[in-house]
RNA sequence: UCCUCAGUAGCUCAAUGGCAGAGCAUCCGGCUGUUAACCGGAGGGUUGUAGGUUCGAAUCCUACCUGAGGAGCCA
């Protein structure tokens, strides 16, 4: 048998006769020509069958070669430029490992729900494997920007014992006999403890919204890295924000550039993205959609509509940062400047993709952070450890949260996050 | 939770009160350069469920089920 060899490394073996392990993505045949694409995992070939180089009856076995079908093939790599890799395989024989019959995903087109119930075999199509391959790519640059500017991975827990923000709804699991844990919605106020031990750390986990939430932005589990950086203020975090996206979309577009060209994203917008990215004030928001003539007031959080009228007036992410401190979490530092204002900051992505970061400046003062636990009706008792961080050396410190998946959405183009991730978690998804 | 829309062949859809159809998939036949190949033929239906209006319902009405998009909330 001719050496096995991976398809994405086909073009160094033009010439010579190799053996492909994979499946039969799709076959057109004439009277006495088969062409086969063949997918390994990491690439698709094309491999052409001529009823005169594998006989009678070798080719009319071909003829039955059913869709993923898995299979050996053997041939000789050929440069082609009818190719759309530049080559394609002169095929000389095969064996068929395990047939498939009545693949349900056909060539033509399927709908969402369809090809839901089926995400354990639509991941096998070229499309869905391009995103999946630009989310590893993403969250590879994620881990290689913070261990490279000497960050510790430090992961937070997913079982928790109570509300951590006591603002999102949360997915309840029986902890052992008479217990109730809940599934972390940010391992940030584990985070804090982290930085105060190690400096500059971060987590990356999924996390848990229980919100029923119907929209193309949200999953019930989505991954999410944070970092915090102890002696850190709101201007920091937003460096570090602005700095994080660059690299990472610098990074994609430097590697995935065929899987964007696959998924045909223009990356003109993605090119534009480089630091410093605009920077505007919650009230400078607040005016800016006045003039575009939306129903906003002073004092509440933006929606959907805002934030893509918002982002649509710069071509890159925009900071938005100062937002009234009554519609932020209660561990929020306000602005000494304006105590009214939350020193916080949120990244709205380009093109509506809407909220990828969120974060700021922690409150680092023991008796302020005592009055917001009290005043959001939190208990206590449960916050103990985290009031130790302001009993015991507390310093300035400030870090944020990023979602992968709208991250990937939005540097894929896509039109719903549930793409972004294997096997997405919905309101009514949980199969497979 | 609320609003809007959808549910017809394995899949994607048409039929707008009067014989339930097409393309793809499957099977058979043809074709030596296809790219979601193409050409010819065949099989394939409790029109989401239950009730109602009507001479007659996929079509109109009511309830329910399932899904999608959006709102709120959030990354």
């Amino acid at each position: 048998m001719p050496p096995v060899v991976y398809i994405e490394d086909i073009a160094r073996h033009d010439g010579e006769e190799v053996t492909l392990r994979g499946w039969l993505h799709n076959r057109r045949s004439s009277g006495k020509i088969h062409f086969l694409t063949v997918r390994d995992g990491t690439g698709f070939i094309q491999v052409v069958m001529s009823k005169a180089d594998l006989g009678d009856e070798r080719f009319a076995a071909a003829d039955h070669l059913s869709q993923e079908t898995s299979l050996t093939v053997t041939g000789r790599v050929r440069a082609d430029a009818r190719a759309k890799g530049g080559f394609e395989i002169t095929g000389t024989g095969f064996t068929v490992v395990s047939a498939s019959h009545d693949y349900p995903i056909t060539p033509k087109e399927h709908g969402v729900d369809y090809l839901m119930d089926r995400r354990h075999l639509w991941i096998r199509s070229q499309r869905q494997q391009a995103v999946l391959r630009v989310r590893h790519t993403v969250i590879d640059a994620v881990r290689e920007f913070f261990n490279s500017r000497g960050f510790t991975l430090a992961d937070t827990p997913i079982f928790t014992p109570s509300a951590c923000e006591g603002t999102s709804t949360l997915f309840p699991v029986q902890y052992f006999d008479d217990t109730t844990a809940y599934l972390t919605q940010s391992g940030q106020l584990y985070n804090e403890a982290n930085a105060m031990a190690l400096g500059k750390v971060y987590c990356f986990g999924p996390t848990f919204r229980a919100e029923k939430s119907k929209t193309r932005r949200h999953l019930t589990e989505f991954w999410m890295v944070e970092p915090e950086v102890a002696y850190a203020d709101l201007d920091d975090t937003m460096d570090l924000a602005e700095q994080l996206v660059e690299s990472v979309v610098a990074r994609v577009l430097e590697t995935r550039g065929a899987e964007l060209t696959h998924l045909e994203r223009k990356t003109d917008g993605l090119e534009a993205v480089r630091t410093p990215f605009p920077r505007i004030s919650y009230d400078e928001a607040i005016g800016r959609l006045k003039g575009a003539g939306l129903p906003v007031e002073w004092g509440g959080d933006f929606g959907g509509t805002d934030e893509t009228v918002l982002s649509s007036q710069f071509d890159r992410p925009v900071l938005v940062h100062r937002y009234p401190a009554a519609v932020k979490a209660f561990y929020m530092k306000p602005d000494p400047a304006r105590p009214d204002l939350a020193l916080c900051v949120d990244m709205l992505a380009p093109e509506g993709y809407g909220e990828i970061i969120g974060g700021g400046q922690r409150l680092d003062d023991y008796d302020l952070l005592l009055q917001r636990i009290t005043d959001h009706d939190l208990p206590q008792e449960a916050f103990e450890w985290y009031l130790d961080l302001r009993r015991y050396g507390s310093v300035p410190h400030a870090g944020f949260g990023m979602g992968i998946e709208r991250v990937v959405a939005w540097i894929c183009g896509l039109e719903h996050v549930r793409e972004t991730i294997p096997y997405p978690r919905l309101l009514h998804r949980l199969y497979p």
